[in-house]
RNA sequence: GCACCCAUAGCUCAGCUGGAUAGAGCGUUGCCCUCCGAAGGCAAAGGCCGCACGUUCGAAUCGUGCUGGGUGCGCCA
């Protein structure tokens, strides 16, 4: 699926107003360089127009000036001042001031910020969508459980900030393949066919041994039941060498079975789930550890021990290592084992091998936090086998803790040990599970509160952008009722105008904000963002309905003046429009009104 | 010992890949419903951005060294 913006003849991004008045700052800039007033070839990347911290300062501010002092030779004012004189013969811009060290700030003509309505009603669900991926192919891959169990808490994070993040890049003009990796070929999935045959023993009527080492969940016994119905009792006196592969892969079939679910569940859907186990007998491992050979980045080698936690039974082993020094690295990692076999490492290395060689241009891990020490090898293998081409990006999602009511959470409805992902959605729902899931950035610890997050009231964040939205649509209704004709088609010719209000022009600016948090979010690969940005959207649209109460000519819906009524609900449903792309990127689904 | 992550208001956290006087919610104090949904809104108070150097026009942001918390460190994935 490939979308891409609207682009005027410039190939600029029309949708996004800060990107628009960058790309005439810098015309401006490479018009002066011209005709003699400025040096040629100045580097314009640095500038930037952003909104200023002060809204007393303008709309909008630019560095241009201070950027280029130096190259160009000049005092910073004094650039900013030319600037400033050529920027106001264009009809957008109507004040530029210099002020402080040399920042320019501009005043833009209130017609601009009345068109982003427009923008807004005629973009629809497009609205905000960026042209940063350009068409190019980037694999997201996450959750990647084991498919020893059904998905726990710990994994909801990681699914959910994996699957947002996905949509972001998708919105961003990223084609995107989610993607999950079976870990299904280590010692794991032998404990869960072990554990699976104590279970396939009970369902014959014996008793089974459920040993320290083995999975006690009673998520198993469906397992055990299903093993009988397909084996009978054939298995029960044969020796594990019989079974242990066959009933492996019975076990972690149902597992993903399970774990399909549970995403389902959670409203996540991969594109490509890849196994670990068929990965050998392949060739595939050998032929990633080759490139690496070829390279001159294996050898064999003893590895030293790590100093200070020294583990007791440390004996030099000859290994066979990769030398992921020599890509940013701390020390070389092994890939096999002094028996010959392969370690973890090695298959994951393949995996990535075969990511870089289905041709994407950005690979994108989602890691448990405990698995940071991961990180640089991971990124060394990538850079060495795609010759530093592919970037992959690791985010670490960081530790959910469990509340209800202050009191940690501890419960545990279905597994014996721990909370699943269906406690957690069963009792919170879907769409609050994953906007919680997104009101922290990866990195840090998020409390999660199964009586908060249901709770109304703003300090419920899930609460308070969908209440901004059923008022929305509480307004619409209200208007339609009036007789006003509330269609996106014939709110767009709304006369715009007649909204000349502060307050309701700072509606328009915070709309105007989202294409340009589109960007910055999905150049950071941080999903977060967007709900960060969605309560400042509620949080000035609930100021703006408050207004009302003491400023009847605030009011939506003003009797009897269809064409003010009209511009206004205009307003509204612009902004509804935001708040509907926004909650689509987390896949939050909007309601229209609140039990 | 080494690496990675975190440290910002009393609490929980944002902070635009280096911008101006550092923001929000909760909590505290005081206001706003004969009025489209007050399940809301407005205002005040609250800060050596962990510490110290450095880079430059300019640092919460980048670099180095510390302090404190977390995670991890060859035959587990």
């Amino acid at each position: 699926m490939l979308w891409h913006c609207q682009s005027n003849e410039t190939g600029i991004d029309q949708m996004n107003l800060f990107a628009e008045i960058r790309a005439l700052v810098i015309d401006t800039l490479s018009a002066m360089a011209a005709n003699g007033s400025l040096p040629e070839g100045l580097d314009m990347a640095q500038i930037a127009v952003e909104p200023p911290r002060d809204p007393a300062h303008g709309d909008m501010a630019t560095n241009a000036a201070m950027v280029l002092a130096k190259p160009a030779g000049k005092a910073p004012r004094e650039i900013a001042e030319a600037l400033a004189a050529r920027l106001l013969a264009d009809p957008r811009i109507v004040a530029a001031d210099v002020a402080g060290p040399g920042f320019l700030n501009l005043r833009l003509a209130t017609s601009l910020w009345q068109g982003v309505i427009r923008t807004a009603l005629t973009e629809g669900a497009n609205f905000g969508r960026a042209a940063v991926g350009a068409g190019r192919r980037v694999n997201v891959e996450f959750v990647s459980a084991n498919p020893t169990g059904p998905m726990h808490v710990g994994h909801v994070r990681g699914a959910v900030v994996g699957d947002a993040l996905a949509r972001l890049l998708a919105f961003s003009g990223w084609e995107v393949t989610r993607e999950y990796y079976i870990n299904d070929g280590g010692a794991q999935v032998d404990v869960l066919a072990r554990s699976a045959y104590e279970r396939y023993r009970e369902a014959n009527g014996l008793e089974p041994e459920i040993r320290e080492g083995l999975y006690p969940g009673d998520y198993l016994i469906p397992v055990g039941e299903a093993l009988k119905a397909k084996y009978g009792d054939s298995l029960l006196d044969k020796g594990e060498q019989y079974w242990l592969a066959e009933i492996r892969e019975f076990a972690s079939d149902m597992m993903m079975q399970m774990i399909r679910d549970d995403l389902a569940a959670l409203n996540v859907k991969m594109d490509v789930y890849s196994s670990e186990k068929a990965l050998y007998g392949t060739g595939k491992i050998e032929a990633a550890i080759q490139a690496l050979r070829d390279m001159g980045l294996i050898y064999e080698g003893t590895l030293e021990p790590p100093k200070g936690k020294e583990p007791e039974d440390w004996e030099p082993r000859v290994q066979t290592l990769f030398r992921s020094t020599a890509h940013g690295d701390d020390v070389d990692r092994p890939v096999q084992k002094s028996d010959g076999s392969w370690t973890y490492f090695a298959p994951d290395i393949a995996y990535h091998y075969d990511k870089v060689q289905r041709g994407f241009d950005e690979l994108i891990d989602i890691f448990g936090a405990d698995h940071g020490g991961y990180v640089k090898r991971m990124k060394a293998a990538v850079s060495a086998l795609s010759n530093g081409k592919v970037p992959l990006d690791i985010k670490l999602v960081q530790l959910v803790k469990l509340y209800k009511n202050g009191e940690p959470f501890k419960m545990s409805k279905r597994a014996g040990t721990f909370v699943t992902l269906r406690d957690v959605v069963e009792q919170a729902g879907t769409d609050v599970t994953r906007f919680m899931m997104l009101t922290r950035k990866n990195d840090v610890t998020l409390d999660f509160d199964f009586a908060k997050v249901l709770e109304q009231s703003k300090e419920n964040p899930v609460f308070y952008v969908q209440y901004a939205n059923a008022r929305i649509n509480s307004v619409l209704r209200k208007s339609r009722e009036s007789g006003l004709d509330c269609g996106d088609a014939s709110l767009a010719t709304a006369d715009l105008s007649l909204l000349s209000h502060p307050a309701e022009i700072a509606m328009a600016k915070k709309l105007a904000e989202w294409p340009r948090l589109v960007e910055i979010a999905s150049r950071a690969n941080e999903p977060h963002r967007v709900a960060f940005y969605l309560n400042e959207l509620a949080s000035e649209f609930h100021g703006l309905w408050n207004k009302g109460n003491d400023d009847t000519s605030l009011r939506f819906v003003q009797d009897g003046n269809a064409a003010t009524s009209l511009a206004k609900v205009a307003l509204v449903r612009a902004t509804g429009v935001a708040i509907s792309a926004g909650l689509a990127i987390l896949g939050v689904t909007p309601v229209e009104e609140m039990r």
